[in-house]
DNA sequence: CTTGTTATTGACTATTTAGTCGGTTGTACA
DNA sequence: TGTACAACCGACTAAATAGTCAATAACAAG
């Protein structure tokens, strides 16, 4: 049984938002420790090192990121709508939750990143196959699927900060539609 | 008269190679100053800080991108020649540059990176107003012209990572051409 | 109750690192 | 030749930080 400790819960949550806001340098392990109200060494028995959890935050949240948009893709619907659905919901997920965005930015430009990590993740290959059906269907460019979903991450990090910058103006739906043009512009044969 | 001395220009270099390798956290100044065959003063003498040295180097390297680039764009030419031959420049350089690519990858998604210092860059400026020209000329999509030059920054980048990967098929001009497909989808009205 | 295991503590350390400083060498120039 | 100023050196320091460890508490099972 995988009984999550409540310690352990609150470094979990913890060490994402200061990892969030200050960064993984400027984020000491003694201050994750002291801000979840734990132990320095507590931390030490759950992850034996600090790149430990800071991959196991990644795995973490890729699999909540994918678990909610997913989800929401359903069967039969056209290549174009499943796009604009992942698409919709990454960005409905990342103004939700401001840090799994800053987390995810550092994370994938950083040295604790590889390819290898993101192709083994689960949820990944999900995706790819939604690309490779669209490839098929001829709808999408045929180039290698991976590269098309990273392509689409790329471009919802892109609509995030675009959005974010002009979250002042409450008609951001025309905005939002332009942005998705984009996208599918990128990805459309 | 901007002599630049010997030690100066051999710290900058060895800077760039290091920060490349084994990015910012990873270089310790001493190292820097170790590498360089100079002194670990020498070194706080010309940047009083890490940061500063980090900026410094950001500013140079987008420098010479943007002159190298810019520079390529024809008085006269269509807007998709363009963008396509500043797309293509970015790539010849990065390929050739190639620890300018990683320096600019983890700047631009490390603390030290802010929108202020990228507008504030002369060249930058330049960009921006190629995709106003397309805009007016109703090729572009109508968007913030600084979101139309990071939407090109990021696709350059995909577009590195791409090549890269499929590095070792001699037959990678239509690749070339499969991804500017996607540039120009995507920034096209 | 005993015994083995896991959770938890917080003081401690070994190392690393950015930046300093007092002094030396070179150089331009009046 | 003297003087000012920049280039340059490298030993030094003060602070920070990842990870350790020996000891205690909690708990589960037999």
């Amino acid at each position: 049984m995988k009984t999550i400790t409540k310690k352990k819960q609150a470094l979990i949550l913890t060490a994402k938002s200061l990892f969030a806001k200050k960064g993984f340098y400027g984020t000491p392990t003694a201050q994750i420790a002291r801000d979840a109200g734990v132990s320095n060494g507590i931390l030490f028995h759950y992850f034996p090192t600090k790149e430990e959890l800071i991959k196991t935050l990644y795995i973490d949240i890729k699999d909540d990121i994918f678990k909610y948009t997913l989800s929401q893709v359903y069967r039969g619907a056209t290549i174009k709508e499943s796009l604009y659905t992942l698409w919709l919901a990454s960005l409905e997920w990342y103004t939700e939750n401001p840090e799994d965005f800053q987390f995810m930015l550092q994370f994938e430009n950083s040295p604790y990143y590889s390819e290898e990590i993101e192709r083994s993740h689960r949820y990944v290959q999900m995706a790819i196959s939604i690309m490779e059906d669209g490839m098929n269907q001829g709808q999408l460019k045929a180039l290698d699927p991976l590269f098309l979903v990273r392509l689409l991450s790329a471009l919802v990090e892109r609509s995030v900060f675009e959005l974010n910058r002009n979250s002042t103006d409450s008609s951001n739906s025309t905005l939002q539609n332009q942005l998705f043009d984009v996208v599918w512009g990128a990805l459309a044969k």
